[in-house]
DNA sequence: TATTGTTATACTCTATAACTATA
DNA sequence: TATAGTTATAGAGTATAACAATA
């Protein structure tokens, strides 16, 4: 027997997708998904880098990466390019668009994280950002 | 500019994403979906229940959990039965190759619990869960 | 041969609305 | 009219494998 109430897997999942399920729907009239927020979020911060490393830094499946990249250059939000370097490599950057698309949306995330820790202390939110770092990694190595 | 390395919604979908991947590949050779074991779960917890109980009690939308219910039926997993008493209503139970199975893989769920909490201390464990009840009520309301 | 990235296929899940049957 | 559940359609994400180009 197993109550799902109880079950860590069940909450931890449930938890994360009513969350993404809601900003997707906020971000409706900006007509983004969750995971080309996290793109964008992504090449905002760390600035322009290579599909892998977007790949890494938003844990986003490298085929599944490609194809949003590929509709997201199409809605003139990133661009791609080819590196000098290494052929094989390809850079991707926020465009105009995409950047001041990004800067509009972030006030809104950063209102999701306060709605997410609402009546949580201090304290709670950093234990709370540690042990969801653990649990990843716990199934990482897997 | 935001982090998604300190980003909670981001730590969290994550993580959640993450573990539901790897159920999802280790129940490849029993051929269901997280979300199908779910139900499996709560019929075998709450025992046999309606559509609208089940669809709480899984956090299934109505409309996927009919699809899903269909196909496990299909599958000879449980069983649909109008009520006698309210002709709209639907019961939902499981078979007994629905039983069956379930019994097989709760060892492997639990077993995923601990994997999930493998350096946490018993105290870390209950505030995660209750955190993780917390951050889904904080968004139940919107 | 190994690496970087893309494409193809099939399936699951989600979102929305329209629909049937019963109350 | 309201409720319980089903069906239809389109889009987004995932899993897997095969593929091209460069190193």
């Amino acid at each position: 027997m197993l109550d799902l109430e109880n079950y860590l897997p069940y909450l931890l999942n449930r938890a994360g997708v009513r969350v993404a399920m809601k900003f997707t729907q906020d971000m409706r009239p900006q007509n983004i998904t969750v995971q080309e927020w996290r793109v964008l979020a992504s090449l905002n911060f760390n600035g322009p880098q290579r599909m892998s490393a977007l790949a890494d830094h938003t844990s986003i499946d490298r085929t599944t990466l490609s194809r949003l990249v590929s509709r997201m250059e199409g809605a003139d939000l990133v661009s791609r390019s080819r590196t000098e370097e290494d052929g094989r490599e390809v850079h991707i950057g926020l465009t105009k668009k995409g950047a001041k698309l990004t800067e509009g949306i972030v006030p809104l995330a950063k209102r999701y994280e306060e709605i997410a820790l609402e009546g949580f202390s201090p304290e709670e939110a950093v234990a709370l950002r540690d042990m969801l770092r653990r649990v990843y990694g716990n199934f990482e190595k897997l």
